[in-house]
DNA sequence: GGAGCGGCTAG
DNA sequence: CTCGCCG
DNA sequence: CGGCGAGATAGCCGCTCC
């Protein structure tokens, strides 16, 4: 691991000459100091002969050796050190001064050292006030953590270590809350915003009575409650009981998870922690629609914690009351907890944005587009904001309140508008229902609309529910002892997991469930072709030891991994072929060639089948496989066999259904060998993802190379005997990917500069949620975007980022900034060129947006990094020592080399 | 006909 | 992808 | 330690608006 990552780092480093920089700050400072002035080229001021002849020679030479050039101008790419004396001057001309200076790397986390570092750096900007700001993390988990003991968050700020003052101090700085703020100028006011967790739990009282019921039933006893009816005194045998269960089966894992769940929620539902505040419960009268509050309270309850049984519990109290008074319901309260408007395949979507949705809460509150902009940008929610804003408009007289169906219904109809001036009549629909709202219902409703509701909720979370509620409405639930009940709920979750797996539609499921329990459900909602199920999915490895460890004596297989996209073909009775995506939307009007030619590849005797496999674009000329880049520009929709630039091979790897029989439970050895007697091969349209059955790393590692060469991402493998089954639901890592990144050195690290930043939204509130990157071209002068970036920090990095840019916001950007100015690159706030961050990449790719090496690859376009994450930041650079565009363009056209011929063998220097 | 946005893929 | 939280 | 949910990334096509 180590291994990896340290020689990448030495080839950086040799690059830039830079005597081994990054070990020692401040020895590595005094010897690029010295190294620079003894050097004969030393860089010199900008206008030195130096300097400019080797740019010229940069220019003239067509294509030089990049390795030797780099390594011939170390000096001038390490040279010029940022400096804040002149900002608006290109970094090259101060170089001159670089002794004298410190460099961007000041920052640690220490305090004082840090303070005395960054004034110099930055005389100019009024850091100071912002050093002994504190960063107080706005999420739950820190809150939580002062409220319950107090402990000091993960951050090392100093003086956070009182627990007791936090909230005082919270209070008495709430600028300090956000070491960021929008617009610098005005400074975020008193109102301190929580669209965290943590304080909503804590206004509540919720999440911690929970956990403390939880705790206390464990143990003893258990109090009645009105949901539950009333529950035979279990508490002393029940741990006998929970003994005879357990031992009963010590079946496969997820079983026990779900065994853990049942018990669990059992323990819950007769404490009554599944219903939240009880005061605030809406009831409604039998038979009638649920009103929407009743779902958006939920939504509250469910939003203030975090642990999953106590979601799950809630949920469930909520399905029951459903079930019991209006059943009807149900589904449309399934759809709107899990943020859909229908079954996935039909591909329904709202089109709805939040520049659409931002404008609706404008109009319906008369406020100003921008003042709801620069709101957002503060809050990071605009549920919220539709919300508080909502509070003030006082509507003359009341529209009928929102119900669960109507709101449904209402979803539906946003999705289904199309054509001109369809965002207004969107926004129409929502201003109506938005005018209806009262209470909580606005913020959910809001973030129903974004798409993202954000309490935590998700498929796995609504299926138990569901199966929980379904068996406690069973009459004789109050009777059974808690064994029954446990064994009940995790036999329910299993099958209804099950059968979503294989039927992922609840308009059938639910319906089927409420007339036969989950008993007959099984049986009455089956795999089908025409209705896509759950696709089997791959966990990633990180070495081709730890698949050996995972699998160990099982029989295993491993196969290429196509570098295209799952497709999933079906076939019916009637001969209609489906294809659909790996999220279950349907491709068939992506691919019309592979329908048509489809029936060229069952053999005899084949009537109907689910098929599993890979779409990749394919080269017919020189018959190979073509990456994934090349694919992704094929139309999606109306596409016309004719017209059809980039054809494409299925690659099938896998056989889920059979002429009527679900294929779900048999091991993969049987599977593929049904794919391979019931289907023939065709080539440049269809073949059999290749694989090999041996066991030994050696092989396998053969293997994998042969699968890089032949231009695939790396290899997938599956067990083929025992835990083979395709049944997504159960262990939907079944599968192992080993990718060739951590063949091929796990990608390129690059340092790269920080120009500006986004700010955060929903958990990242208050930090910068990303960051735009350069390198530095000094042929150009200039530092050139290469990418956003947004992952690889964790929150105390976060927290740290923010501080520090905070003392090093500008108001516009650099002259010598080089970006494209689209609103979606153009980043909130622009910083000063202070700091290198070191970054890993899986790829480089030419970009249509980023500026990276332009001219040097591409004439007219840059370069941009692929899946960019955060490593950490590089104090022992400057900025201009960063990674510099020649350098970018040669990983370009390296990579491009490797992948040619096999990768393997640059896994060093 | 281009900009902006939404929605999909990928990892 | 990465991270953090939960069980 | 694995499952899950949430927040990010690049890049492409397609629809709407201007």
């Amino acid at each position: 691991m180590d291994k990896k990552k340290k020689p990448r780092q030495q080839t950086l480093m040799s690059f830039f000459g830079a005597n081994a920089a990054g070990k020692l700050p401040n020895a590595s400072q005094t010897s690029n100091k010295s190294e620079d002035a003894s050097s004969p080229a030393a860089p010199a001021p900008p206008s030195s002969p130096q300097s400019d002849s080797s740019n010229r020679k940069r220019k003239h030479s067509p294509q030089p050796d990049a390795v030797n050039e780099a390594k011939d101008n170390p000096d001038e790419v390490e040279m010029p050190v940022s400096d804040n004396d002149s900002p608006e001057e290109p970094p090259k001309k101060k170089a001159a001064r670089k002794n004298n200076i410190p460099s961007g790397r000041l920052i640690k986390k220490g305090d004082a050292a840090k303070k005395a570092a960054a004034k110099i750096v930055t005389p100019d900007e009024s850091a100071s006030e912002a050093e002994d700001k504190k960063v107080v993390s706005p999420r739950k988990r820190k809150a939580r953590n002062e409220e319950k003991e107090g402990s000091p968050p993960p951050s090392k700020k100093p003086n956070k270590t009182n627990s007791d003052n936090s909230d005082t101090e919270v209070d008495d700085s709430p600028a300090a809350e956000n070491p960021i703020s929008p617009e610098p100028k005005q400074q975020p006011s008193k109102k301190k915003t929580t669209p965290t967790k943590a304080i909503n739990a804590k206004a509540t009282g919720k999440a911690k009575t929970s956990e403390t019921k939880i705790e206390k039933n464990a143990s003893s006893s258990f109090v009645d409650t009105p949901q539950g009816g009333t529950s035979s005194p279990t508490s002393e045998f029940e741990k006998d009981e929970k003994e005879a269960v357990k031992e009963e089966k010590e079946q496969d894992d997820d079983k026990k998870f779900d065994k853990e769940v049942a018990k669990a929620t059992v323990k819950m539902m007769m404490a009554g922690g599944g219903s939240p505040k009880k005061g605030s419960q809406i009831t409604w009268k039998k038979g009638d629609d649920v009103p929407y509050a009743a779902l958006t309270n939920t939504f509250e309850a469910i939003e203030s914690t975090t642990k999953r049984l106590q979601i799950t519990a809630d949920l469930t109290d909520f399905f029951k009351r459903v079930l019991q008074l209006s059943p009807h319901n149900l589904v449309a309260c399934i759809y709107l907890c899990l943020n859909r408007v229908g079954p996935e395949y039909e591909g329904k979507e709202l089109g709805i944005g939040e520049s659409i949705l931002i404008k609706a809460i404008a109009e319906a509150t008369a406020r100003s587009a921008a003042s709801i902009k620069s709101e957002l940008a503060e809050k990071g929610d605009l549920g919220d904001i539709a919300q508080s804003s909502k509070g003030k408009q006082k509507s003359l007289f009341k529209p009928a309140a929102l119900t669960v169906p109507s709101v449904f219904k209402t979803l539906k109809e946003i999705s289904a508008i199309m054509g001109t001036s369809s965002q207004q009549k969107k926004i129409a629909l929502i201003k109506k229902m938005l005018s209806a709202c009262q209470g909580n219902e606005p913020k959910f409703l809001i973030r129903s609309l974004e798409g993202k509701l954000r309490i935590g909720v998700a498929e796995r979370t609504v299926l138990p529910a569901l199966a929980n509620a379904t068996v406690a409405m069973n009459p004789d639930f109050a009777k059974w002892s808690t064994a029954k009940r446990e064994q009940e709920l995790e036999e329910a979750a299993s099958v209804i997991k099950q059968v979503y797996s294989e039927l992922p539609t609840y308009d059938e499921i639910v319906p089927a469930l409420l007339e036969k329990g989950t008993k007959g459900l099984a049986e009455a909602c089956k795999l089908r072709p025409g209705v896509p199920l759950k696709p089997m999915l791959a966990h990633p490895t990180k070495a081709i030891s730890e698949v050996l460890d995972r699998f160990e004596d099982m029989s295993f297989t491993c196969e290429y991994k196509y570098d295209g996209e799952r497709a999933q073909i079906h076939m019916l009775e009637d001969g209609t072929v489906m294809i659909y995506s790996r999220n279950s939307e349907n491709l068939s009007a992506k691919y019309p060639d592979v329908i048509e030619r489809l029936h060229k590849i069952p053999k005899e005797g084949v009537k109907s089948f689910v098929l599993d496999g890979e779409c990749v674009a394919w080269d017919r000329e020189k018959k190979c496989i073509l990456p994934f880049q090349v694919l992704s520009t094929r139309k999606r929709k109306d596409v016309q066999t004719a017209d059809i630039q980039v054809q494409v091979c299925i690659f099938g790897f896998d056989l889920i259904y059979l002429n009527g029989e679900a294929l779900t439970k048999e091991p993969l050895i049987k599977r593929r060998e049904l794919l391979h007697t019931s289907f023939k091969e065709v080539e440049g349209e269809f073949a059999f993802a290749k694989y090999m059955d041996g066991n030994t790393v050696e092989e396998i590692q053969t293997f994998l190379d042969e699968a890089v060469a032949g231009n695939c991402e790396g290899l997938m493998v599956k067990t083929l005997e025992k835990e083979a089954s395709y049944e997504p639901s159960k262990r939907s890592r079944n599968w192992l990917k080993v990718k060739k990144d951590y063949l091929s050195g796990a990608g390129d690290s690059l340092d790269l500069v920080v120009m500006g930043g986004y700010l955060g939204k929903g958990k990242r509130t208050g930090w910068y949620g990303g960051y735009l990157l350069a390198c530095w071209d000094d042929d150009r002068e200039e530092y050139q975007s290469i990418c956003k970036i947004g992952t690889g920090f964790s929150e105390e990095q976060l927290a740290e980022h923010a501080k520090f840019f905070k003392a090093h916001i500008i108001d516009r950007p650099r002259p010598y900034y080089r970006y494209t100015d689209t609103p979606n690159l153009r980043p909130d706030v622009w910083f000063e060129p202070v700091q290198v961050w070191e970054v890993k990449a899986a790829d480089l790719s030419i970009s249509p947006v980023h500026q990276a090496a332009i001219g040097l690859v591409d004439s007219s376009k840059g370069i941009s990094l692929r899946f960019p994450r955060f490593i950490r930041v590089r104090d022992d650079k400057s900025p201009e020592q960063a990674t510099s565009a020649t350098q970018v363009a040669e990983f370009y056209r390296n990579q491009k080399i490797n992948s040619a011929k096999g990768g393997k063998d640059e896994d060093d220097d």
